[in-house]
DNA sequence: GTTTCCCGCCACAGT
DNA sequence: ACTGTGGCGGGAAAC
């Protein structure tokens, strides 16, 4: 493969293709040649990009003069700046639906990108995949709701009560939460929940349960969407200011991972964290110890305007969120955390944190929204009451985090729950380790 | 240098 | 076979 081509922003030659590893079988044929035609990132770079009500790209379909090289940038193009614009575009009043095609014309950027950022503001409940090419704009009204759901699934799957329903959409009804205001607007569920219903499980470590996997799942449990969901987890669930990027790929990686993944994985949290700061859920800033580039949750989410000023949340929306949302998107991979990562006192934080969801769970907290599922742990009741115990003493000896885990683990329905919970007692276990010895010295 | 992240190849899924 | 989706990582812009 000749490739490796000095492939500038303007060379179209696939450089890329050349090391792929790609999965599949026949490795070479891949190369099949690339006509090369017009500089397709010129076209690109033609392209008005145009915001808010501007109308129709010129360019058309790219034709060549492509050629004149204005200076190249990388901030026109970024993704954020394209949500942006694609926010600015659809979130008004008469926008029912959105076609792919249409986006990706009116913006003047290929379909790729669209489908970037469509698949995260479907995580967070902006818009809802209606069928092929066809997404229904919710607009921001549906974030709350997306959140507060993303929450309590992150909580639910901490905790080990089941999550995802049987498998078919039909019987979300039996989902215990009371997801107060979650109803199954209209008939055509069908087709988001085609797209996340993953009940996810797991990835390498495991053969395969019974009849609860999709084959596409190996697929799916890296998409962009619940990469983007799980991301938001960490910042919901976690009462952690900030997360630096590759903090964030750490945990969400687990163990394990090699150098590369990890690469591509904060790739792709670039990506997302991009999506979500033109959002305004999140924000750039800098870890306050390190200085590290972070990002702190907002958490309200706002449509940003050229100029930088926001464009109030349009409460008014009756968030008709549909449950077919990823509801049973299911990942146990998510929040994998990775005992040898460095920042002990943060992640103790949210270890705290989830010691606090647990206390809630036993029936100690005020949350009397949430519900136990089929599989309420047996020993909870009966725990209630050493429960405040370990709530107190909660450092205090890891006897108390064994204890709780023996008490828990038997429970879980799910192999990938147990290893998830597993993981956090292993955690916990080597920070409460450290952080004796630490202050015993 | 390092960090950020655009871009488009191409595998896989759906029709 | 064809089209829609979207993972993925090269490599260049930005810092």
């Amino acid at each position: 493969m000749d490739a490796a081509a000095a492939a500038g922003p303007s060379s179209s030659a696939a450089p890329a293709a050349a090391a792929r590893p790609s999965s599949g079988a026949e490795p070479s044929a891949a190369a099949a040649a690339q006509p090369a035609p017009v500089a397709p990132r010129m076209q690109l770079l033609q392209a008005p990009l145009l915001g808010a009500g501007g109308a129709g790209s010129g360019s058309g379909s790219g034709d060549a003069r492509a050629c004149r090289h204005h200076a190249y940038s990388r901030k026109q193009k970024s993704l954020g700046l394209l949500c942006s614009k694609f926010v600015a575009l659809y979130d008004r009043e008469d926008v029912e639906t959105i076609g792919l095609d249409d986006a990706a014309k009116q913006l003047g950027v290929e379909r790729r990108r669209i489908y970037d950022i469509v698949n995260v503001l479907e995580s967070v409940g902006i818009l809802v995949r209606r069928a092929k090419n066809r997404y229904t704009w919710l607009g921001f009204g549906g974030v709350p709701a997306a959140l507060k759901e993303l929450k309590e699934r992150a909580l639910r799957e901490m905790s080990g009560s089941p999550v995802f329903p049987p498998m078919e959409e039909s019987s979300t009804a039996n989902l215990s939460v009371d997801e107060d205001d979650e109803k199954l607007e209209d008939a055509d569920e069908d087709a988001e929940s085609e797209k996340l219903s993953q009940s996810v499980d797991n990835t390498s470590d495991k053969p395969d349960a019974p009849g609860c996997r999709l084959r596409s799942d190996h697929r799916k449990e890296k998409s962009l969407g619940l990469l983007t969901q799980n991301f938001v987890k960490l910042f919901l669930t976690m009462e952690v200011e900030t997360f630096s990027l590759d903090e964030a790929a750490r945990l969400l990686l687990g163990e394990g991972h090699a150098e590369s993944n990890m690469r591509t994985k904060v790739r792709r949290l670039y990506d997302i964290a991009n999506v979500l700061s033109s959002l305004n859920l999140i924000e750039k800033t800098q870890q306050a110890d390190t200085r590290k580039p972070a990002f702190r949750w907002l958490g309200q989410a706002k449509r940003k305007q050229e100029n930088n000023t926001m464009i109030a949340l349009p409460t008014a929306r009756p968030n008709k969120r549909a449950f077919g949302t990823d509801l049973t998107n299911f990942d146990n991979k998510w929040g994998r955390l990775d005992p040898t990562t460095e920042d002990k006192a943060k992640l103790m934080q949210g270890a705290g944190n989830i010691v606090k969801t647990f206390e809630r769970q036993l029936g100690q907290g005020n949350r009397s929204d949430f519900v136990y599922g089929p599989f309420h742990p047996a020993v909870a009741k009966k725990q209630e009451s050493d429960d405040h115990t370990v709530r107190q003493k909660e450092r205090k000896t890891i006897q108390d985090w064994e204890n709780l885990a023996v008490s828990f683990r038997p429970q879980y329905q799910n192999q990938a729950l147990n290893d998830l919970f597993g993981h956090y007692v292993e955690a916990w276990k080597s920070w409460y380790l450290d952080l004796t010895r630490e202050t015993s010295s």
